[in-house]
DNA sequence: AATAAAAAGCGTATTTTAAACGCTTAAAAT
DNA sequence: ATTTTAAGCGTTTAAAATACGCTTTTTATT
């Protein structure tokens, strides 16, 4: 018998895998973060042989009684320090030919994070470092790819989500947040039709503080309403940022 | 050693797999067709023990020296008979207890085709039939969340993507394009709006022929200029549908 | 043979949204 | 005191989406 999920064109073909073939499968995180004005990646060098100096992303096999995104959130944990981070996937790199030592699938995922809310020293210890993306060094693999595949989908996704709030601290000023979409677009926003759009989807709070060391005025913070969000979706609301 | 890959936070870690238990990998294919009128979906019954009788979508294991996409051209080469069909891969269901009975991941993949022009023959060989959405039955494992998914990964695609033309005819009507655009998004247009938008992206390319079997009056027939999309977008247009 | 019915195809008016830009205000730096 | 810089509020203009009127072509009906 052959896995139920499978269980149609090949259900009577046995030669699926080769005897003592492993197909391995792992995850690999493609993790941003946004810090001084500039959207950032966390990447990894490796400081043992093999390809010891090579940059790459982080991954980790999946268990065989674990899910794939529990594999991925595992990851993130071991890495940051951080058990609640925003994770999607992005998208399965099965190419039979990818690894050169191992028949090897990776799954994707993205993850969005405050960058200052992490363990410094558990990234530190792993080898770990944030660029930006015009500093992006060579990566290993096909993870070059899996960066660029990974903020189409961050880009296409903040279009219709506000994920942008799960990069910036929970409090944050509105040329902060023009800031963030200016650097995940990668291009510059008029501030004044930026804050009129914005606020015109009235999920953010004004809260009474000002933020003093983005500029000499200062900004007032403003926070996500997340409950405001989930009801204005619920009513059929058409978001676009 | 362990695979490069996965070289990063688990690399001293051999604990990945436990020995002798397999994790198969598999893909599953949610395909679309367009037929009087209707988005349909392509989809299997059962016909041997065990699960006889249960509807599922199409799918098989990937081999150990394949690319996953190859095998899912593969499984559609199988039912359909066709080579050249649009393929896209939609998202990868990893959960541990998917499958009851064996530790299985399935890369899901939408494919985009021409009812009319696929081996009917095969297809009923293999118990395959195509439902609409309102009709679908109930479907094996987490095929339900593949179609759902799937549908939606359609739906965001096909606003800045032209691939509703996949579905239809070489040469089409302007309302069969716009029966399709509604099936796809399950609400009604404008016909005049509809026309005034698809004929502005210039893409069409209207052709002395006419169709007489879809109305009285009959209506012209166009076709898609592939040619004068790729220039569009190289010059930077956006597309809207 | 005239007329009604249905959908194709073309056009205009209205509303909504996006883009462009002016001006005032607050606070630090000179 | 004055300049400088960015925040914050506003208006004007352009473009896009929506709503809807009307003619044309053909088949079906009386």
């Amino acid at each position: 018998m052959t896995p139920s999920s499978a269980s149609t064109a090949q259900a009577s073909n046995n030669d699926f895998y080769a005897a003592n073939d492993k197909l391995y499968v792992a995850t690999d995180c493609i993790i941003f973060g946004f810090d001084d004005g500039d959207l950032k990646l966390l990447i990894f060098k490796r400081r043992v042989e093999p390809d010891s100096g090579i940059w790459s992303l982080i991954g980790s096999f999946v268990k065989i009684d674990e899910d794939v995104d529990e594999a991925a959130r595992r990851v993130l944990k071991e890495i940051t320090g951080l058990e609640e981070i925003y994770l999607e996937q992005s998208k399965t790199y099965g190419k039979a030919e990818r690894d050169p030592g191992y028949r090897c699938i990776s799954v994707a995922h993205y993850a969005l994070m405050r960058i200052n809310e992490h363990d410094r020293e558990l990234t530190q210890s792993h080898g770990a470092y944030w660029y930006t993306l015009p500093e992006l060094p060579q990566l290993a693999l096909d993870h070059q790819d899996m960066v660029h595949d990974a903020l189409e989908k961050l880009r296409r996704r903040a279009r219709y989500q506000p994920i942008g709030f799960e990069l910036l601290p929970e409090k944050f000023t509105i040329p902060q947040l023009q800031k963030l979409y200016e650097s995940i677009y990668q291009r510059e926003l008029d501030p004044r039709n930026f804050r009129k759009k914005v606020l015109s989807l009235k999920v953010l709070v004004k809260l009474d503080e000002k933020d003093k060391l983005g500029s000499k005025r200062g900004a007032y913070l403003y926070r996500f309403d997340s409950e405001k969000y989930q009801e204005l979706l619920e009513s059929g609301y058409n978001f676009e940022i």
